[in-house]
DNA sequence: CCCGAAACGAGAGCACTGCTCTTGCATGAG
DNA sequence: CTCATGCAAGAGCAGTGCTCTCGTTTCGGG
């Protein structure tokens, strides 16, 4: 219980890591599409059926790397939070953007794994709810602070999106007031919009000076979101 | 050369118009990854190899079908700005972007084939180009009117995104203003987030009233780029 | 008009995929 | 020490994209 079993169980825990680790290479090397679990299983030295002892299927080893992929692009948000501590609320939300830019340019796989298409017929599973959560809830975190400390100012909800705005709010954080919740929600959307772009290429040839865009483009999400610019 | 050839020509063209629409069908119904140039060839009646008269290999296919995606999406939302041609600026934005987004609901996994991950190792050849940019010139149209007409109130440009903007704008349009246009191109990739994120179901449980939640974002992404709201 | 060239459909075949099932071996718990 | 269990290996199934060959059909220039 406190430890390992014994060496059967350290060895699949092992194995498994080992096979996720080759399954990501392979990954970044040919995207999700490419696959195999046949070569996973050759690059190991072991044969295409003993993998399926780790792994039930295809899909769930593509679901354990969905879960890997969410946690790292969440940690780097939450890291990107704590370095910039001390700084104003619109200097932390754009370094988190930032920092949610720079994981997926340099895991544009990985990436669209989790962004991009939804895979065939696939449903993500409960397990990967919590991990996928991670980026909104630094978000969140950010816009909770400037709330409660230099304060926000945003324009009133529009009666239409009222009482979606108190719903969602309720849900998801009931001490921020509903039009930030609403606009935090958007912003959310529209950053991953911007990241999306420039990892599938739609941005070729058309903007090139990428890290000034985004960082132009990040400070005004901020404004939307009622981030007050220093004074 | 004025009509087609003979009976072979127009064989060919309606045979090929029947594959893509086979393969739209298998498209729509399990998505690109599960298209299968033999399930398209056996639905139609014939043998495998027979298709690669007509496509050289499966991705030429997929390739008619982005283009096709491109063209629908653009028609779309270029019909949608005529449709609003007499009214104010801000209407018309919202207008174009409730269009494209429809579009994207109704058509998902067309939509998911040009606007999400891009597919295994395959890079979207030049024929691509012209209809991927059709709705983003809707988008240009509109704020050119309002540039023309209404005026537009935008903030000044930040000196690290100047030298990008003026860029763009020789690219792209070159009678607007740079900050225009870098802001046209920010809104632009924003508003595919939000569509992105609800057609890919990452809105899942959290929005449920989609229409108003867009509606509201689309109209501040209007506001963003400096579309003036009705006096 | 006719005959060679080109286009075409059918079929077999290759190398690959995810996945299942059976077999035999080694390990670790009782 | 023994025996159920975990595990790797291999064969095999159904499916894939794609290539090549082989008759047949169609078309267009001499």
């Amino acid at each position: 219980m406190t430890t390992v079993r014994g060496a059967r169980a350290r060895a699949r825990v092992e194995i498994t890591a080992a096979i996720k680790a080759e399954a990501r290479a392979q990954l970044a090397a040919e995207g999700a599409a490419k696959l195999s679990l046949r070569a996973v299983a050759r690059e190991l030295g072991m044969v295409s059926s003993a993998l399926y002892r780790y792994f039930p299927s295809r899909d769930d080893l593509l679901t354990a790397l969905i879960v890997d992929a969410y946690d790292a692009v969440g940690a780097a948000a939450e890291s990107a939070a704590r370095e910039a501590a001390g700084e104003r609320s619109l200097d932390r939300w754009t370094a988190v953007c930032r920092a949610v830019r720079a994981w997926a340019v340099a895991h544009p796989h990985e990436y669209a794994l989790i962004y991009g298409s939804p895979v065939p017929g696939y449903t993500a599973p409960q397990d990967t709810n919590a991990p996928a959560a991670r980026v909104g809830l630094v978000l969140i975190g950010i816009a909770r602070e400037a709330h409660g400390g230099e304060g926000i100012a945003l324009p009133p909800l529009p009666d239409v999106l009222r009482p979606e705005a108190v719903r969602i709010t309720a849900d998801m954080a009931p001490d921020l007031p509903p039009e930030l919740v609403a606009a935090l929600v958007a912003a959310w959307s529209q950053l991953f919009g911007m990241v999306s772009f420039e990892v599938f290429g739609q941005f070729h040839r058309l903007v090139e000076d990428r890290d000034a865009f985004f960082a132009t483009a990040a400070r005004r999400l901020g404004r939307d979101i009622g981030l007050l610019p220093p004074v």
